[in-house]
DNA sequence: ATGAGAAATAAAAACAGGTTGCATTAGTAA
DNA sequence: TTACTAATGCAACCTGTTTTTATTTCTCAT
């Protein structure tokens, strides 16, 4: 925590971000309970909200009748000004999701995509995919505030995809570069897996947990680290990448499941690893074989990640978390040996939205990062 | 950043906080230099140092002469009056330290201790090299603030260890409960690696640098993370204990030193590793050969530590750091190739201080921790 | 020695922001 | 209509920082 002395005014921006905060992602909140929850007197909130209701940081609802004495007036967060978008690109598809800075997706749109699209088509789904989320969501590209976008591969610094086997034509990208020109906004780069974690944390299975490591395993598998609730990036954007390392079995792990002896010749590669897994839970031997060897090389890579960081859950996501229920026993089977003390473990419940939910979360972040910090808040939002 | 409104006194106290930061571990500084620093105007530092010089956290020094003008009241941190206890209990010797908040080490004691030494014996030894480093610095129990212990395992979040095998009738030992007993100040506990990787950080190799793995080999090989510049130590303080994946070489990773073939009867066997690097120095092909398999073993482990967190430094601690010049190049030459982007490599010129170091370090910044937080920072010390 | 200049100290007045306390207002319930 | 409840608005007061001005104490040059 930077500590930087100052004059009363710094401490009226203090209460300011104290107050914006207090209404931040709350229902709309009376001057009375804005008072019990900052802790300010009421005088003084009431001359603060005056002041971020005239800048546009908040809006006044009208008061609701019903209850005893005087009607409170009411004041809300003015969600309505500024937009995130968040963006996945995949294998398969893309998807955009376009939310207002409560978090509330207000639009949002999937494109399918071939697996052989090289750079310039997928650039250019992406673009459309886009466009249209913000066309339905009436959002223009003035109003967005920040835009994120993920994507399989090492994602540097500076939003270069540095190292990516996934996507054709991707390995190189500097898609910050890219996409950066077709917005007036911040565009931020990231991990697919990464972001995931960041959903799990922010509405999923790992809410209120600090360190986590978070394994999407579906066309390819890779792991995202959230280590105190924050993504953890690592110098080049790497940290996760534990698939790397021959000696452990992600390399080949899901190729135990697309290489079902008895896979019929009309189920699409993306649909392949969930075919495998609906012939086990019928209890078909070759499936349920390549299920268990494919737990046991999930587990040895999920295991050098436990071993190295003790996490407090890992959570599994992807196109397998269709699939916990046949997935999860002997996965626990191969891992527990592994581990000193074996984590808590938990498939994931979002299905296919993490990536674009996280994308969305970590714009917010962004925005966040410069709302909240009192140094920089400026006194008016950026309408 | 938790951010709570307040009053003025609330300002008075971040100001406090921001003056006292700004003589810490600096030098004796001038009004007009605080002034300088802090940004704050010079009658308000005035009277912020006349409250912590009135409250004990500051001291008053000579003037000094010479300069044009007046000269300036010069004060400084009062580093005299709490000092904080450091520990390390390792297989062969137990060392203890003594420090001022300002972090200068005023004594230091080194005791040897049997390897065979069972529980009771072991804490004897550590009280009484405690004992005697607080004797030879004339620091009474009531003066300390903090004590650190560090010892190999994993210890947990209440200071017991939970897993050791380097130490007889270590585990499952409550050490903080043990000698909680003999201090009247908060007695911490640590792992070894973790508190070397943390010396690092404050005075060894990684300074400035985020994300470490520090690697500790000597008796036993183990590492310790440093995540944002602070010790991570995962859910139960296993963070790091890559060691106990047998897919990679930790395990067996020192035998290929102490299996040594021509290694003397003479040698002890806490030399043994120091003996075979010095042979591999003068080209002894068996020790070369012993020096090669060692790096390769060790190599997998960082591996996996740098594949799953991609830190920005990777050091290299422990008994073998005194052989950096025979280990570096093959252990470069084995880790290459297994990381993505291989990272800084560095040998700790720390030697056997790491630890208590770190144990001192940890104390301070537990110290700190009360001391820098606005909200809990008491009118008058201590004392 | 002695005066000029430099740099720190000291005190007073002005300003900004927050809190307490009290009167006022707008609803609900009898 | 009256009593009660709870939010609102205003004024006096308190705390803390800054600006301004005067004073002290030292060094350097004459």
């Amino acid at each position: 925590m930077t500590i930087s002395g100052g004059d009363t005014s710094r401490l009226r921006r203090i209460n300011l971000v104290t107050t914006l905060r207090a209404l931040r992602g709350q229902g709309p909140l009376s001057l009375t309970e804005v008072t019990r929850r900052t802790g300010l007197s009421r005088p003084t909130v009431e001359s603060l909200t005056e002041e971020l209701l005239g800048s546009g940081w908040l809006k006044e609802l009208p008061p609701q009748p019903g209850h005893m004495g005087r009607p409170a007036r009411l004041f809300s967060f003015h969600a309505t000004g500024d937009y995130v978008l968040g963006v996945d690109i995949g294998s398969y598809s893309i998807r955009a999701a376009v939310a207002d800075l409560d978090g509330t997706v207000v639009a949002s749109r999937t494109e399918r995509v071939s697996a052989d699209a090289g750079r310039s088509v997928r650039l250019a789904a992406v673009r459309a995919t886009a466009v249209k989320a913000l066309a339905s969501a009436e959002v223009g590209s003035a109003q967005l505030a920040t835009v994120c976008v993920g994507t399989t591969g090492v994602v540097s610094h500076d939003g270069r995809v540095k190292r990516c086997v996934g996507l054709p034509e991707w390995d190189g990208l500097d898609l910050a570069g890219e996409l950066g020109a077709d917005f007036d906004c911040p565009v931020l780069v990231e991990n697919d897996c990464n972001l995931a974690a960041l959903t799990e944390g922010w509405i999923g299975e790992a809410q209120g947990v600090d360190d986590v490591a978070f394994v999407l395993s579906g066309v390819r598998t890779g792991a995202g680290l959230l280590i105190g609730g924050r993504v953890h990036r690592g110098r080049g954007g790497a940290a996760g990448e534990i698939g790397a390392l021959p000696l452990l079995g992600w390399h080949r792990a899901t190729s135990h499941l697309t290489g079902y002896p008895k896979m019929p010749a009309d189920i699409l590669p993306q649909e392949a690893a969930e075919y495998v897994f609906a012939q086990a839970r019928t209890g078909e031997p070759a499936a349920r074989w390549a299920v268990e060897q494919y737990a046991h090389d999930l587990a040895e890579g999920i295991a050098a990640l436990v071993l190295a960081l003790d996490p407090e859950l890992v959570v599994i996501g992807g196109g397998v978390s269709r699939s916990g229920d046949v997935l999860l026993e002997p996965l626990r089977r191969h891992l527990d040996p592994l581990c000193l003390e074996p984590p808590a473990l938990a498939v994931s419940t979002l299905s296919d939205q993490a990536v674009v939910l996280g994308a969305v979360r970590l714009a917010l972040d962004h925005v966040d990062a410069r709302l909240y910090d009192v140094d920089t808040m400026l006194p008016e939002p950026s309408s």
